[in-house]
DNA sequence: GGAAATTGGTTCAACATTAATCCAATTCCA
DNA sequence: TGGAATTGGATTAATGTTGAACCAATTTCC
């Protein structure tokens, strides 16, 4: 049972976080970012160089130069040459940034909130290490 | 803390399918057919019908005919007219498709499982049934 | 019965993503 | 030291995805 089921857990949790993801989507457009920059955004206090967030993130570098780009242009991020290694760019919310992260973020939580409004505090909780615990 | 803490939540799981997903890539394009296409061959048997599918794995309609058409190329699909309506084209698995989705289910149940490894039996249980709760 | 609205699926043109390749800065090591 | 290998990031050409519009079958409801 063990392989099939993982499958399973896989397939569960993979369309959850898909309608949630597609629920949330015209709203978080709406903030003037798509949902893939939103990730980036999110991403950037904990990864602040491009390589990092594309490892991180899982997606290509050239997306991630492209995501930044229009970040940066959006005036949502601001980059600076790192001084330590000059190839390097060190990235870095703008308040607007911030701002539009944490609405968006929120956004996420909110409809997220709605299917872990299921479980009870315990079981959110049981949830939320479980999943800490494969990471 | 539920809202921020939902936020990471999702993120948490997200990146973690992301990884899973991205690591066996390479062995399921080498099965022949895309992830995005395995994920439609899976869901075939549960919704036998492209509609059905565009809307279980929130895909748009246009990426779904365009799997079909080359799932259906490769041999792992057949379609046929549905008699009760002729607007509708009923899908099913070729003994080949069958067999390429096991396999491709497979990889991902083995990579996943890796994740899923780091729990006791016990908490994968839990784990199942807090996502089919919250489905 | 039959016009209007809805639904299943396709097409195509616009748009988004990425593999391959490149350049520059850095690190490695003989 | 200095040439080879590695790494960060950008570019571009090719590929993948999808919104908008479409047609045909079905359903609704007057």
């Amino acid at each position: 049972m063990a392989k099939i089921d993982a499958a399973r857990i896989w397939s569960l949790n993979h369309r959850l976080l898909m309608a949630v993801i597609s629920s949330v989507a015209s709203d978080i457009t709406a903030l003037g970012l798509e949902t893939k920059e939103l990730f980036v955004l999110a991403e950037v206090d904990a990864h602040p160089y491009p390589a990092e967030l594309a490892a991180s993130l899982c997606i290509p570098k050239p997306s991630v130069t492209l995501y930044v780009k229009r970040l940066e242009a959006a005036g949502f991020l601001r980059r600076e040459i790192d001084t330590e290694d000059l190839r390097r760019h060190r990235l870095q919310l703008t308040p607007a940034g911030r701002k539009v992260m944490q609405q968006g973020t929120a956004l996420l939580s909110e409809a997220f909130g709605e299917k872990l409004g299921r479980l009870s505090a315990a079981q959110q909780a049981e949830l939320r290490a479980l999943l800490e615990k494969m990471s």
